[in-house]
DNA sequence: TGTACATCAGTGAACGCGCGTTCACTGATGTAC
DNA sequence: TGTACATCAGTGAACGCGCGTTCACTGATGTAC
């Protein structure tokens, strides 16, 4: 609380044993998420990671028990941004037409702010394997069935049957992961492109929303 | 021609040794299909398939000059089996609600015939690395555009413009895309879990097309 | 048909390398008095 | 505040292992005569 110990750097920041793990601890997070820009993490190793983090590799192990111990780590920050979007966007309730443009303005904005943790995602649900995979896919589906009850309080959906709203819903998540692997692998990187994606979105959300009223359960 | 050449087995097939090699190609493309089963290429080692096919090692570099070129072997011979698809559909002109019957059973058929070849697509295109990933996306790029110049035949379709064609063919694929994935991640696997993605994956498509008679280019 | 030589798919030993993990250690930070 | 001991994040040597790749080889199949 008082001054700099020594005559260490005249920032004089004390810092303490704690926070210096938990800075190598992040460091060992951001090194892996860099290095899954453009690989599976199942093609990660432990020796690379720390190379990257700057420590020696059997440092690794005061922080994680094992590579997969990390791989948890990171679904569970990435899921916490994923969950933080979701209620950004439930926390806008307003009418159809600006509410598909506020959602997809909301959804643009986390995944261009946290690519890492989105690419890391959708990378992992598809091409990834056991629990990282799992999790990811167990939280998707958790989101689709929220959305369903969300759903269920349209005037046009009222009486829908559970399983139309959660088709419905499936379909509306889908068409948002499609959007989500546009924006990360978009190329040019422009205001351009980044437009066109996100008024692609929104025509496809409100070509899923025109068929509403028309809707008949059998045919 | 004749007969089998010494006291060889009873069956007497004679076999070329252009055959025998065709055989050895095919059992390690086969094997590293089946390891694929549960992880992604990049994982995959040359020891390992080579072990599953059973020759040695070095016997590898006969068939292939690395892994990358098995690699690329495989997204042919997947992209053949999509193709075939495809082209199965496009095969069977009918009425809108027979289409999309006619088209999500042509899906789920080559699908279930298939599984390994649409599973390593489906995970190289989003888990992937390099050369693999690029040429799926390339390929279902394409695909999106076909489909988009189907669509412009259709009566209420005829004066939409390319970019809203296009959108809504993207979404169409999209839309099967997520189906093969549930039935390859399909539990229990039973006819009963079958039939309900199938009839979820025709109302994903009814529910798009009913919003086409609504749609105004502009809000 | 029989013989002599060429081809080549598959073998097995060997290599250097990066891997995950163990272990005893160091020295700065933290704590008790 | 000053001293003596405890804690523990990070070090560095060492291990056994599976990896991709090289090389000289073997022996069955193919070909020319």
């Amino acid at each position: 609380m008082m001054a700099g110990r020594t005559l260490s750097p005249v920032t004089a920041e004390p810092i303490t044993r704690h926070e210096r793990k938990e800075r190598t601890r992040r460091a060992l997070l951001d090194s892996a998420l860099g290095l899954l820009a453009d690989r599976g993490f199942g093609s990660l190793s432990l020796r690379e990671v720390t190379k990257q983090a700057g420590i020696v590799p059997t440092a690794f192990y005061r922080h994680f028990a094992s590579m997969d111990e990390l791989g948890v780590a990171l679904v569970e920050e990435s899921m916490r941004t994923l969950r933080d979007m979701i209620r950004s966007v439930r926390r806008e309730p307003r009418a159809s037409a600006d509410l598909i443009r506020v959602s997809v303005r909301t959804l643009y904005e986390h995944v261009r702010a946290h690519e890492d943790h989105f690419r890391f995602l959708t990378r992992e649900r598809y091409g990834g394997t056991g629990a990282v995979a799992r999790a990811v896919a167990i939280e998707l589906r958790l989101f689709a069935s929220e959305l369903a009850v969300d759903l269920a309080r349209f005037p046009y959906l009222r009486h829908w049957s559970t399983e139309d709203l959660h088709m419905m819903a499936d379909l509306i998540v889908t068409a948002m992961q499609a959007t989500v692997l546009e924006l990360i692998e978009a190329r040019p990187r422009d205001a351009g492109t980044d437009e066109r994606i996100v008024r692609t979105a929104e025509k496809r959300l409100r070509l899923i929303l025109l068929g509403v009223p028309n809707w008949h359960s059998e045919t």
